[in-house]
DNA sequence: TCCTAATCGAGACGGTACGTCGCGTCTTCGC
DNA sequence: GCGAAGACGCGACGTACCGTCTCGATTAGGA
């Protein structure tokens, strides 16, 4: 055993850098935060950040990844409903007052930065999207959702056009528009034959016997 | 009359500024973008470059806007093919070696500067995304996309998935995933009793009469 | 002959630039003027300015030697009395209000600006100090001054005492000073026999020793 | 005891610093100084020249104050002739190739720059005159000087004459004009009955019409 | 009476220096 | 050895003026 000589690294010091980056980047967004301001505020020297992240993409990562709770598989028995509950999940906290535009900050960043890219990827989206990835999986095998279609193009088309409008508009679906949207990849993925419509009863109801009929607007006949 | 007072701008300096900064931007991104650079780049003086664009946002969306062209309505005939050839042009773009990255950096530097959001939104794109509206709409009215959804929801669902994919892995839809996705988007916008995939003749027919039947795999039970 | 085609440069422009450089000097000193102030407060462009003086020392100094009227010979029959009069007409002038300051920044921006140095030596201090030159050479030929300082040592003996406390301290002798500092550059250059003190009689009475000779011009044998 | 956090400042920094400041003002004299220059030939960043000297004059005069030793009191028994030799050791600085020309652009820029001028008085004129004052003082109490002057206007007589030639035609005394400018000067601030003439013998013997009197302080009738 | 040419305002242009900010590294002290 | 404090070289920022250069519009002569 080494046995570590020296003074130990003080944990009030990580809680205190990662508040402030948080305080900071809630206050000015990712561009305009600094490691001078993140270390002013959290009254440590410059140095001493850098000494556990040496990079603000390290750092602001992890921070992320320390705040934002991984999200929780619901599991109500329809994947189908999971999976639109998991959505409408993430799209409350991309839109919420605390780390959501910090999120999206990151994301926007990473774009053009290969190294925060994978960062990201690899210590925040990932362990996120697991629960995604396996909803959908469930969902596939419960027939509920179409076995034609790779896991990951199923995920682009239940988190995409929500996180596409929230970045680029920033504005965000009313109550109708969502509804809409979530019946129209609905529509996408679920396999033939399940109901077009989500059951709108907060508790969904398990499913296998699918829902004789329910559409919304009249047959074509 | 006005008539223009003192010497004129040159558009030699437009010009050179603005190749600069596509020169640069691919080749450092947007974030490694220095007015300095640009200006040197070009052979220009730095406040030539602050006096037209005072700052580095007002420069890479003139730039950008400049410098993509505008998508234009393929117009087969077939709604549903427009979009589906509009948002696979789209895909190209934002891939291709030339502006591509440059378009998903801007994009991304977006998120958390609402002030350069709204000039992007504003110069480059509505205008682009103005066909893609056109010929939404112009579906809705021939009856081959859905009438239930709004406009905008639309363009959320064509191009969420596809600009999702792109932004958050960098990769990107093989072959085989690209038709599924596809089909899905088809799935979720088509309206009721359009066949399910798009028929792959060139030169679309005219629609109204619904192509009776033209399922890919065999019908549901 | 040529016959100056073209139109005529306006003397309006002439005065106004020179009045804006008056201003502008008394208000933010030598050092603080730029040609661009200068313009703007005349009302005319810049290329105007630089067309009638081509650098801000020439401008400077051309004022200058226009503003500041040419000291006159005061004549009483003393010449040593004239001295001390003149020289306490140019103390009243260094720290009026008006030109003063300006003429002392000028003076100390010449210290290493030989150019400037030269031309101000040309335009504004030989005309001034013709007359000092004039008086001292009175001096000397009516035997009331010594002859064996040199003109130019009389004049540094003169002036040099009184620029150095204003230069340098800002400060000015009070009247007893004054007094004390008359005498003694009296002590310094009066020729011997010449009594020691100046009749402090407003309207200079010759003393003591009276002038022999009062003629301004006439031959001295 | 407060111990001093931090990294100290290198004193190789000053150094450099100061250096570069002296060949630069040497070589294009205080208006052509340039921090920029001044930091690029110290091997120094900009920044750092500022942290130490918040503007250009804070950093000439200290670097003047520093490069220019203050001047020793001769003390050769006669404060006369001390005062002399201090004139004589200023005016050699004054034009002496190194510092001299420095000083005298700092004393002419200083003029219209109040800031300037002030902090030169502070750091750098008192010190050296201090010596001054204390010769006179001496040759007051030792009846060599006048009473009847102030030791200030003293100090104008005696430095007056030397500095304004210097200051204004930038040429200096010949032998000749220097010595009959110094008989000038001590004939102006000597006590009544003290020797008119300095002996020019460089270790005062007395000259010509030798001093009848030497004594220190009796009364002269 | 036109024509021609210099002058006027305005302001763009390539530059240089400004003084500031944040970077990431370093060096010192005191726990 | 860690941690604060802060100096250091660096590079970019956005601004102010520089002195030069076009412009269109005056404004006189001279033809």
């Amino acid at each position: 055993m080494t046995g570590r000589r020296g003074r130990p690294r003080s944990a009030a010091v990580d809680w205190a850098v990662e508040q402030a980056t948080l305080d900071l980047l809630a206050r000015v967004g990712y561009h305009g935060l600094t490691i001078e301001a993140v270390a002013a505020r959290a009254g440590v020297g410059r140095p001493t950040v850098y000494r556990r992240w040496p990079t603000k993409d390290d750092l602001v990562v992890d921070v992320l990844s320390r705040a934002v709770p991984v999200l929780a598989d619901p599991d109500t028995g329809d994947a189908l409903r999971d999976l639109e509950l998991l959505a409408s999940e993430v799209l409350e906290r991309l839109v919420a007052a605390g780390v959501g535009p910090v999120v999206l900050a990151v994301l926007g960043a990473a774009v053009d930065r290969p190294e925060l890219a994978s960062r990201l990827e690899e210590r925040y989206l990932s362990p996120r999207l697991g629960v995604l990835g396996e909803v959908i999986a469930r969902g596939v095998r419960t027939g509920r959702v179409r076995d034609d279609l790779d896991v990951t193009v199923i995920r682009d088309l239940v988190l995409g056009p929500l996180v596409y409008r929230v970045l680029l508009s920033g504005r965000v679906w009313d109550r109708a528009e969502r509804a809409a949207a979530t019946a129209a990849v609905r529509r996408a993925i679920a396999a033939p034959g399940v109901a077009e419509d989500a059951p709108p009863s907060p508790a969904g109801k398990p499913v296998t016997a699918p829902p004789r009929r329910r559409r919304r607007a009249s047959s074509p006949s």
